[in-house]
DNA sequence: AAATAAACTGAAACTGGTTTCAGTAAAGCA
DNA sequence: TGCTTTACTGAAACCAGTTTCAGTTTATTT
């Protein structure tokens, strides 16, 4: 006797693989294309009567078709590629929740795919993920491996990038707005009373943002030096495990500010915690000795120290923003690249606060 | 005039699809087959010649089959799906960047699902994630939806659980040490001279991890009772958002105390920062008036009052084990259901010395 | 040198869907 | 009532691979 292999025993020995359409055309008395067309156009075509028995079988049978066989023959595989230079970093981990939601709601799949901040996998990346036929990219990367994603767009995939531009590369970009956020720190910082400013960044090499929130603070102290008001400022990188030169920074800054008040702006949350590390190795105050306002708004921020004073961005929103651009474009809208700038949110605590609190 | 779709033109007009293996064939000059025994079965079969041939071509023209339709095919994607409770929660981060690395070495790739802590979605994230062929599962979910993960056995998935048993499920388990950690903790604060202990987690309902932390919590209290070691000890669920309930457990909980110290562990790093949370509001000081211990160690954790003492998890070890698992029963072993415990590293700060540092 | 075995290779079938094309039945129109 | 049009359905081709099966060389045995 002959075992079909569409015969789909209910036993439990034989780990029953899905049913296929097959399963679901015979069971109906119907053929393949009825039941597809059944899936994809329900509306159009199809008798009342056989839409009917088509349903019943799919839902006794309860089929699912094979995204990897409609992907195959459609070419699109409801996926979308979301490539992070960092999952450590709390800003990825955001931006990520807001995407996976808007993915979610519009049917697709994300699928994730961490650099450990190694610009080298970049490629690798977007090459992993093309070959899953993803239909478009998120990227939050260094974008120093030009060629990668410019191959994307060759394809004819949309590629959306967050917080990080790629040089040269026209696409759709969405981020805070960095010139405005930092606007926001430094005129906090002035207000507040310090006047020797430092701005401490990762290593900026190509990092749009972080040249960005560089650029706009040596702009802001620019004008301000032009307008006698007594305010300066200088930048300093800050290298991985290097504490030392990160410590000589902060000594500097301190001595040149004499006996006006210094005040740091970190470009994220990363560099805020080497500053805390350095202010702890120091035996330092935040607030009084130094006054300390960083990107990112953290859970922790408000119970390190006399609270952190931070820059909040619309982590959430950038995620969803990002995706549903993506979304639209997969959907067919044509339109030249966008730039989407979301505003920053100062909150203010005890690390720029000049006096300790009493 | 026909223009056939095989034709790779190199204008960058036309966004050229991906070489196909028949384009591959075509320009080798042999069959598809041929191609396809070349990419599987290198060394067997094929001559020299052929292979050299095929080869080129394949170089030439910059081929990488597509996974979809292999997967279509062989019924194998070299996919893992990766559940996770709760991205937000650093373990699971660092357990996914473990389990990452590990794929990633095997040749496989990640597909992340975020619950978002809903266990409403864990059905439809298995699901979702079957009908992308994922070979395996790595879950840390609630497990409450225990048809979801039997499902995905059922289909002859294998599955591995970190952190959190399902219950009644037969699978490789891999997690932390739970009663070992505890013990470690509390040895800590008993040695440090806190003798009215409280135990705060999240609700423990049927998470694994939480009952395990506090049934060996409530094991140490009483062996501790009968041997009047002056040890007391109770347990508190915290609700989020209920900041209320958390303080009053606080007060109560020194009030036993009376001029005993009172010290407290806390489940996991949620947990931590809420605790963190309620001493500001209440105004004390973290080690002096209450000890603390918490589960996870956070890179912010020294910089949180005068340090938080951390009962720190393997957490990349965890998670590359758990790929390592996975992996393992892929490529065939057949093995009962396996439990691999790691153990914790107490961590000291400043939350758990009682007297304030001069 | 003939017979047999071994080693390669290609055509075709298959994976699970979608889509085109052609065919049938019902409805509309004269 | 006969002819055209419309509406619906099924067979077959296709997506990009893998695998079986059969056929052709080549190598080995006698």
């Amino acid at each position: 006797m002959l075992i079909k292999r569409s015969s789909r025993s209910t036993s439990v020995l034989q780990p029953a693989s899905r049913p296929t359409i097959a399963d679901v055309a015979r069971a109906a008395n119907v053929s393949k294309a009825t039941v597809s067309r059944f899936l994809n156009h329900r509306d159009r075509l199809l008798t009342k009567e056989i839409a009917a028995r088509v349903e019943l079988a799919i839902a006794d049978l309860s089929y699912i078709p094979s995204p990897m066989a409609q992907a195959l023959k459609r070419g699109r595989s409801k996926l979308i590629g979301l490539v992070v230079a960092d999952v450590t970093n709390p800003f990825s981990v955001a931006v990520l929740r807001g995407a996976e939601k808007a993915c979610q709601e519009a049917g697709y799949l994300l699928m994730l795919f961490n650099l450990g901040n190694d610009s080298q996998r970049e490629s690798e990346a977007i090459e992993a993920l093309t070959a899953y036929q993803v239909e478009g990219f998120i990227l939050n990367t260094l974008g120093r491996d030009i060629r990668a994603a410019a191959d994307a767009a060759r394809h004819g995939k949309p590629v959306v990038l967050v917080d990080r531009r790629h040089q040269g590369m026209q696409a759709d970009f969405v981020s805070l707005d960095n010139a405005g956020a930092v606007h926001l720190g430094l005129c906090h910082l002035n207000k507040a009373g310090y006047r020797e400013l430092l701005f401490v960044s990762e290593p900026v090499r190509d990092v749009s943002s972080r040249e960005e929130r560089r650029a706009a603070f040596r702009s802001y102290i620019n004008t301000a030096t032009q307008d006698e008001t007594g305010l300066h400022g200088q930048t300093f990188e800050s290298i991985e495990d290097d504490e030392q030169s990160l410590d000589d920074a902060l000594r500097n800054l301190r001595v040149r500010a004499g006996n006006s008040l210094p005040g740091v702006l970190a470009s994220n949350a990363v560099v805020t915690l080497r500053i805390v590390a350095a202010m702890a190795r120091l035996g330092w105050n935040l607030g009084a000795d130094i006054g300390l306002v960083g990107f990112d708004e953290t859970e922790w921020a408000p119970y390190v120290g006399p609270g952190l004073s931070t820059i909040a961005q619309p982590t959430h929103e950038l995620g969803r923003i990002a995706a549903g651009c993506l979304i639209e474009r997969l959907k067919g809208l044509e339109l030249p690249p966008r730039q989407i700038l979301l505003s920053g949110q100062l909150v203010p605590r005890g690390s720029s606060v000049p006096l300790p609190i009493h």
